[in-house]
DNA sequence: TTGACTTACGAAAACGTGATAGTGTTGAAA
DNA sequence: TTTCAACACTATCACGTTTTCGTAAGTCAA
């Protein structure tokens, strides 16, 4: 323990260690008892209170500046009963869609002053419960999320539903469900599936199949609704073998194999990227050219896609666009909250992201 | 307001909207209030302490479980003066790699019950300072970060030394520098660098080129001391011109085609993934055959190497280890501050992450 | 001189929790 | 009858803020 003299102040408490001055955190109390003055001076004179007399102002400010003073936020969020943070919880991290998504939250949360601190369920259902409990306790001020599988396969919404009751405002993207009231930012599954499948037969093609995941992932479900309508709108028959649900994206190879060889097919629409990918390395040792023999589609554009050999035409699904929506409409239902009090007229409402086809070397 | 009878137990204070119970978040407070006892013995029923009678303990364990009782998470920080959460700070999210080591900390973190929050400095240095003081208020206990190009560029650190003598650890990985004190995890840069050039030499290439980034990136500068030295050990003559230094990847394609046009090299070291699919995608365009004419590897091994066509030989650089490396680290430096008290005896460690050659497509 | 008003500050409450230190009642040992 | 311990609770404090209310001293007009 040393002093040393400031601006005519004299300070106690700095801790010399290998000769760098490390200046232990400080907070009002400390201040007010070093300049021998109350909590409530401190506090008043650094949000620069008409009450308290130039002076002593100053003193105080001077005083904390050097101790670099900066106040508690976990006191600040005690006190306010806000937290400003928002919780993301969402399946895989390592993924370019949903990476996409959090940045997109990010941008508008930090431009609104909030945090964000993401929890990954890794698809289980009971690590979303349990994420989504331990930060209901105060953590946060309010929820985007996106259902794990198992959520979506088990059909138990029972934990969302009860944040939402205790007043904790959510919005759910891409994975969403019926079964909860909400706001939700989803893309167009259906019509997205229905444009690409149509630019195909546009092009010519007749015999497409579609790769698609397991059904109760709510939005494989509702691509192949829109590959179905496509087809038959336009006459072609339905065929149920040209379907193929891969659930284990490591060994789908084979499967697709199958399919390239037995089927005589013209085209592919697959529900995501790595799916697309694999038919394409599939039929090029099939000697099978892309797009010539064989043209690809794949929703979700990343990555994979622009980068492929030949590069993947893709329905664009923008991530950032969807949590810059989720965003927004979550940070104004929250201060909503403040301003209204009791007010919550509810009226959830579910926006539609735009999507368009990125045309590339995979169709022609 | 209705009344409903539980257990013996009248509970007031339940809303009911559209036939959903609507349970507000309880406190202690209330509940004592309702069970017309003290917030003491409320607290201590609730932690099943043998100082109340069972009766009591009991009724109120009954009533909080009924209102669903959870500690307030933030009022425990405040008491505890510890928020059992990680913040962390990284250039940018939609980048696997850094994916990956998210997904390694909040693997180590959650089992160890702590939270993660996560900020994106975006590249840029006053973004990282911002973020990071935004977290040192008492929003984290320690900080797991990697620095922005900026921050490495302009070789100002004096925001994280700050928080560290606010005695807040910090764990910095892959994008380190030597001029702060602390825990760092990085992988051998140099050496596997070395490894990845050695191997190409090993298969008879000679004229092999760098594709880099700008020097101030920390790890560019390690990778290329590898490749050089690899070269000289190898009595390969060293030609300044075989490195090419790209600063803005998007428009990188041009200044590798020139260099595979005029330079006639056999093989291509890349310090990652998208440089070495650019240079193969522009050698197939110059009708060289990958990897009979070029053999590429890459650094960092990604989505991309593995999908591509050729796939790529890669460096792996595991960010999961990475991750769960930083995080245990972390804790274990908050779990001893704990119980040492006073006693940090710093000695800060840096970890070194093993890397290996994943041997795909892209040489032979 | 007195009442009203300003200036410059301090005390205390509140947010929700948990720990420490009481407090009053009962029953039993001395 | 006194003393003392056990029992079953309650009061209070602390964590760090902000804010509301209170108040003493000084100024000014009537």
């Amino acid at each position: 323990m040393q002093e040393i003299k400031t601006n005519g102040v004299f300070f106690r408490n700095i801790i010399f260690i290998d000769n760098t001055i490390m200046k232990r955190k400080v907070t009002l109390k400390q201040i007010a008892k070093e300049l021998d003055v109350s909590i409530s001076t401190v506090s008043k004179s650094l949000r620069n209170s008409l009450e308290i007399g130039e002076e002593t102002r100053l003193k105080v400010q001077a005083f904390a500046k050097f101790y670099n003073y900066k106040p508690n936020n976990i006191a600040l969020s005690l006190k306010n009963r806000k937290t400003k943070t928002i919780g993301i919880i969402i399946p895989e991290i390592v993924h370019h869609f949903f990476s996409t998504v959090i940045n997109g939250i990010e941008q508008v949360a930090n431009e609104n002053g909030y945090s964000v601190i993401i929890c990954l369920s890794d698809d289980s259902f009971d690590k979303e419960v349990l994420n989504l409990e331990m930060l209901a306790n105060g953590s946060i001020d309010g929820f985007i999320m996106s259902l794990s599988k198992e959520t979506q396969l088990k059909g138990d919404f029972h934990h969302i539903t009860e944040v939402i009751n205790q007043g904790m405002p959510v919005v759910m993207f891409d994975r969403v469900t019926n079964e909860v009231y909400c706001d939700k930012v989803i893309i167009d599954d259906k019509a997205a599936a229905y444009e690409a499948v149509q630019s195909l037969i546009d092009k010519g093609r007749r015999k497409i199949a579609l790769v698609t995941t397991v059904d109760y992932v709510s939005v494989g479900k509702l691509r192949t609704d829109g590959y179905t309508k496509a087809l038959l709108d336009n006459n072609i028959e339905f065929d149920e073998n040209l379907i193929i649900k891969i659930e284990d994206v490591d060994n789908c190879e084979i499967i697709i194999a199958k399919l390239l060889e037995d089927k005589a097919i013209d085209a592919v629409f697959a529900v995501n990227e790595l799916f697309a990918v694999t038919c394409i390395k599939t039929a090029n040792k099939l000697e099978l050219n892309v797009p010539t023999d064989l043209a690809v589609i794949a929703f979700t554009d990343g990555i994979i896609s622009k980068y492929s050999t030949p590069t993947i035409t893709t329905v664009s699904q923008s991530g950032i666009k969807m949590g810059n929506r989720a965003a927004k409409i979550l940070i104004n239902r929250l201060e909503a909250q403040e301003t209204d009090k009791e007010d919550e007229e509810e009226n959830y409402k579910t926006e539609i992201i735009e999507t368009h086809l990125i045309e590339r070397e995979s169709t022609n």
